[in-house]
DNA sequence: TTTGACTCCGTACCAAGGTACAGGTCTTAT
DNA sequence: ATAAGACCTGTACCTTGGTACGGAGTCAAA
C-alpha cells in the first residue's frame, strides 16, 4: 500500500540523491546542502525518509553550476531562482542582475590589472642576481624607495 | 626595579599594541592573529604580559599589507617573509615568487575575462523587456539553446 | 534472507582572514 | 587614590562553499 507521496510518483521518473549527485556532477552532501540553503526545491520524501528527486531537481542544480561559472555567488543566484520564479518578473530584472554581476566582473579585472602591472614592475626592476640585500622586489615591499618604487595604492 | 626585558627597551622607541594597530592601519586582534601565525616577531614582553612592540614590527606588518595588496596570501607572504629572513636567500628566490603569483594573477583575469564576454552575450541577448518567460539570460542558464546561445565552458 | 550498497541525520571540519567577546589585570591621568 | 581606558587570555564566531563522519535505517539482488 503506498502512501500519498509515493504514488504521486507512481508515472514519474524519480531518482535518489546519489543518482542526482552523479548526473549533476556534484557530491550528495552538496545536494543535502543546497537543500539547506533552499537553493533547490525541497524534495518529497518516501515514507522511509528518503529524497525524491525529479528531472526538475537536476535542472536547477545545473543552473546553479552555470551561475556559478559566471561567477555568481550562491547568495546572487539564489536571487535568481526567485526571480525565476516570480510570475511578476520581468526581463529587465534578470537583465539588471546580469548587469550588476558584469560590473562587478569588470571591477575585479580592473584590480586585477593594476596588481599585474605592480608585479610586472617589481619583476623587471630584478635582475634575479645577486645576493638578496639588494633585491629590489623586497625593497619595494619593505617600502625602501631607495632600491624599490613606490607601490600604488 | 627594571626587568631585563624592560632594560633593553630603555633607549628604544615601543609600542604597544593599539599604537601598532593604528599606525599599521589594522585591527589590535589582527596583531595577535599575525603573531599566533608567526607572520610577525614575537615580541617581547613586560613584567606586566603587555606585548613591547618596535618600529620594525610596524614595518612587518606594512610589509604584509603590502602583499597582500598584490594579492599574496598570507601563507605566500609567510614563504616571502622567511626568504627575507634567510641569509641565504638569493635576489632569484624572491623574483620566482614575484613570477609565480604573477601567473596566477594572469590566469584569474583570464578566468574573469570569459565571464565577462559570456555576461556581454547574456545581456547583449536581452532587449530588457517583456516577461521573464522570454528572457533569454535564463534560458541560457537553464541550458535551454532554443532561447539562449550555450555556455561555454 | 542476507549482504552490500545506499540513504538518513546532525554535527564537525576545511580554507582564509580575520572579528568579537568575557572576565580579569595593568596603566595613566586627574 | 581612583576610575577610565588599554591590555591580557582563550575561545567562539563570521563568510563562502562545501566535505567528512558515524551510527542507524533502508533497498535490491542473489
Amino acid at each position: 500500500m503506498k502512501q500519498d507521496m509515493e504514488e504521486k510518483y507512481e508515472n514519474v521518473l524519480t531518482f535518489k540523491v546519489g543518482e542526482v549527485a552523479s548526473k549533476a556532477g556534484v557530491n550528495k552532501e552538496t545536494l543535502r546542502y543546497y537543500e539547506k540553503r533552499k537553493l533547490i526545491a525541497k524534495p518529497d520524501r518516501r515514507r522511509s525518509g528518503y529524497r525524491i528527486f525529479t528531472q526538475h531537481h537536476i535542472d536547477q542544480v545545473k543552473f546553479i553550476k552555470r551561475a556559478q561559472e559566471l561567477g555568481f555567488t550562491l547568495s546572487e543566484i539564489k536571487e535568481l531562482l526567485e526571480l525565476r520564479t516570480d510570475e511578476n518578473t520581468t526581463c529587465s530584472e534578470v537583465k539588471n542582475e546580469a548587469e550588476e554581476k558584469y560590473r562587478d566582473v569588470v571591477e575585479k579585472i580592473e584590480d586585477l590589472q593594476r596588481i599585474k602591472a605592480t608585479l610586472i614592475e617589481l619583476i623587471d626592476s630584478c635582475s634575479g642576481s645577486g645576493p638578496k640585500g639588494e633585491c629590489p622586489i623586497l625593497g619595494a615591499l619593505e617600502g625602501d624607495n631607495k632600491t624599490g618604487r613606490e607601490l600604488k595604492k
